[in-house]
DNA sequence: AGCTAAATTGACGTGAACGTAAGGATCACA
DNA sequence: TGTGATCCTTACGTTCACGTCAATTTAGCT
């Protein structure tokens, strides 16, 4: 019914867990393969690495991890995909510089200016986080306050008809969580 | 240049500071006059009422309140505006009890399911807004750390720096606040 | 080799949230 | 009473972020 497929492990010997497909991907972090290819279009999502143009493509968990934070961040942010691809600069800037690190043979005045971009980019994500995140915490409390506010008006609302007539089928006290 | 309106008191006796036009809103709130009419097009800001379509749409300043509170829900909930409609009617529904409150003629029972139903709004509205401060909050958290680390990277960075040759045009200690 | 599910590119379609242009009416002031 | 700025409605245009359809290919099984 829905076989069909490199079910565990087709060579042994190949990179652990590889070989995902489009809607593999798509199906793991919810959304579609359109989706997907609309991002690798416009340069969210980089082009799968060598594949001979008109073959499928296949993505690794790092991958798809990397999806998951478009994702996430296109959802936290409310900026335009346009935006987002430049502030994902950053991620790729602190790939670069790992991958500099990993291989020790690199100018250190290079490395620190990688360094001091990479810094550049995570603070203006971080200031933008932190707007954010104060806006929507000053709202929080906002609408607590309301609530509470709503809730006291109920209690008095209860009080006020428990004194002209005995409480009848409505209970008084609910659950009060 | 720029006057030929209003400008202070037309009428001493008008309600202080009405004759707002949709062009003044705009300019006060930061929008264009097309994106309230629009808003008022799909139901999102009621009509101006009582006004001779044709004529020109005039506003109080507690209307433009309104409109602050529309777009900076837009901004922070990133819900559509069709969703936004409904969450609003929270507001609404507060707005209709603060009525009845004043006019003390009303049925307790009435009053009290008023109140439940602007509850339940609250509630849903508060849950949402917590929801997406929380993982905010988290992703303000990550951002952290990473910056934290990319800083003491930088500071490595400089000190091996420092120790092959004395520190020369460059300055070690970068400002730190 | 053959079958079928899923993938490929290309193109056009769509809903949301406005922008923009046209032709005319209104408003505050002189 | 005129005049220029602003506003009115109607309607078509636009951008973003995908959806959908079609005609082919590819991949995995048997």
């Amino acid at each position: 019914m829905e076989s069909r497929r490199p079910t565990a492990s087709p060579t042994p010997s190949a990179p652990v867990g590889a070989s995902l497909r489009i809607g593999d991907v798509a199906r793991l972090v919810g959304t579609t393969p359109r989706t997907i290819r609309y991002y690798e279009e416009i340069g969210l999502l980089a082009e799968a690495p060598a594949r001979p143009s008109g073959q499928h493509r296949i993505y690794t968990h790092s991958e798809v991890e990397r999806l998951r934070e478009v994702m996430r961040l296109r959802d936290l942010l409310g900026v335009s995909l346009e935006e987002l691809k430049t502030l994902l600069a950053a991620e790729e800037a602190r790939a670069e510089v790992r991958e500099q690190l990993r291989r020790e043979d690199v100018d250190p005045r290079r490395r620190r200016e990688l360094l001091a971009e990479a810094l550049g980019h995570v603070e203006r994500q971080l200031e933008l986080v932190r707007h954010r995140a104060d806006e929507l915490a000053k709202l929080e409390d906002e609408l607590s306050e309301t609530r509470k506010r709503v809730r006291r008006k109920i209690r008095e609302a209860d009080a006020s008809a428990a004194g002209e007539f005995p409480p009848a089928l409505e209970r008084t006290g609910e659950p009060q969580q």
